[in-house]
RNA sequence: GCGAAAUUGGUGAAGUGGUUAACACGGCAGAUUGUGGCUCUGUUAUGCAAGGGUUCGACUCCCUUAUUUCGCC
């Protein structure tokens, strides 16, 4: 379902932005955490607890689900939304990123890409063309454009090769792009130089897509400043009335600063992740439940937080279910964690109402981290 | 009671008369940013049942003791 986004607000003394959107009568805000649900599940989470800790749009990936169970089958069931339950918006990645982390970049071609299937090591081959096709049958929301997304080391030369295919590649699939209920987002890439970012966001905004992301930022280890250069070099070139979406970013702080620099949607796979690993995000920092010091702590893994697992049960619980590899203690943490990044999102979207921003984040950084993070 | 064999970290266990005792599990800790619930990385026995002896040098050879297992009265 196609939907309108508006601005409401632009905060005072950032580049953040207040806005909403409207889904079946419900009205949702933005800048908003996108949790992800590669194999259309937030994996262990039902729809209905993911409505309680109040996630707005959920992520589903193309490339997973054309291999299982296979877009066709997705669409016989009447669509991702009646396949999986979920009556609020999704967005499909790609598959861009899956495919670049299976190829060999010579297996890169103006084509399209060739790899293997981490299922069965069948050879795949995925075009812009074929990516679209794919999340026009699964009938999500919003689909994503098929680009490269080259890693942090590369050089500007091989960059702007990627970038000039990558806008091509949006013109493609932008070409047979035929659902008419669903929206189609285009992709700025260009790395950490500002002169390929301008090019790439440039470029994409002239296609006039329904809205924008900036991708090429969570794929490495590439520092955090560099992260937050790499926004600053493509924001300037997106149009203030449609949606901007951080791709695959990320960490609590990362998403302060992605809304100071003007982002609208983020998602990441750390909170599930951490979550299935023991780990739990508090205001206080990032803990490890597995950690012997929790076996005897019998109180919540926060008390100021509203959610399900910290409103019944303890760390050391959690602790015995994650260490005993019981599913529950993954669902538990991810419940948590993903409530606490959308409880930051309020928490956000409060100060760009009250121009407080800058000070929600320095008292962020403080309690976290306890003073300054790399 | 007699005879034989065995005894190496929390566990299962390699090992040779000669540098810092393999490996696995477990434990402890770390990583994880458009998700392969996979995984990866550190670290974990100053000691080889106890005591004595032989030797330049012993977990490894010898003796005594302890414990365990198996056989025979």
């Amino acid at each position: 379902m196609k939907f309108t986004y508006t601005l409401e607000k632009k905060e005072k003394n950032t580049k953040a932005r207040l806005g909403s959107f409207r889904y079946n009568e419900k009205k949702l805000e933005t800048p908003m955490f996108m949790p992800v649900g590669t194999q259309a599940t937030v994996k262990t989470l039902t729809p209905e607890e993911l409505k309680e800790i109040g996630s707005g749009i959920i992520l589903a990936n193309t490339y997973h689900l054309w291999l299982r169970p296979g877009e066709d089958i997705v669409a016989k069931a009447g669509g991702l939304h009646k396949f999986m339950n979920w009556d609020q918006p999704i967005l499909t990645d790609s598959g861009g990123y899956q495919v670049f982390s299976l190829a060999n970049p010579k297996d890169i071609t103006e084509e399209g890409v060739k790899f293997k299937s981490h299922l069965n090591g069948d050879t795949l081959f995925l075009t812009p063309e074929k990516s679209i096709e794919i999340q026009n049958k699964l009938d999500s929301d919003i689909a994503m454009s098929f680009d490269e997304c080259p890693p942090a080391g590369a050089s500007h030369e091989y960059m702007e090769a990627s970038v000039k295919r990558t806008l091509r590649w949006a013109k493609r699939g932008k070409e047979v792009h035929s659902n008419p209920n669903q929206m189609l987002f285009g992709i700025v890439q260009g790395g950490y130089f500002p002169d390929l970012r301008k090019l790439s966001a440039e470029e994409t905004v002239k296609m006039d897509f329904d809205g924008y992301s900036i991708g090429g930022v969570a794929n490495d280890n590439e520092s955090k400043e560099n992260m937050y250069k790499a926004i600053d070099y493509s924001i300037p070139y997106l149009p203030e009335d449609k949606l901007r979406y951080l791709m695959g970013v990320g960490e609590p702080i990362d998403l302060i600063e992605g809304t100071i620099r003007g982002i609208d949607i983020f998602d990441c796979v750390l909170p599930t992740r951490l979550a299935r690993h023991g780990h739990a995000f508090t205001n206080t920092g990032k803990i490890n439940l597995k950690n012997a010091k929790y076996k005897e702590d019998f109180t919540p893994i926060s008390d100021t937080c509203d959610c399900y697992a910290c409103k019944h049960y303890t760390k050391a619980y959690i602790r015995h279910l994650i260490t005993s590899e019981e599913t529950l203690g993954a669902r538990l943490l991810s419940i948590h964690n993903i409530r606490f990044l959308i409880k930051m999102m309020e928490d956000i979207r409060e100060a760009i109402k009250n121009d407080t921003l800058l000070e929600y984040r320095d008292k962020f950084i403080k309690e976290y981290y306890g003073g300054s993070y790399e």
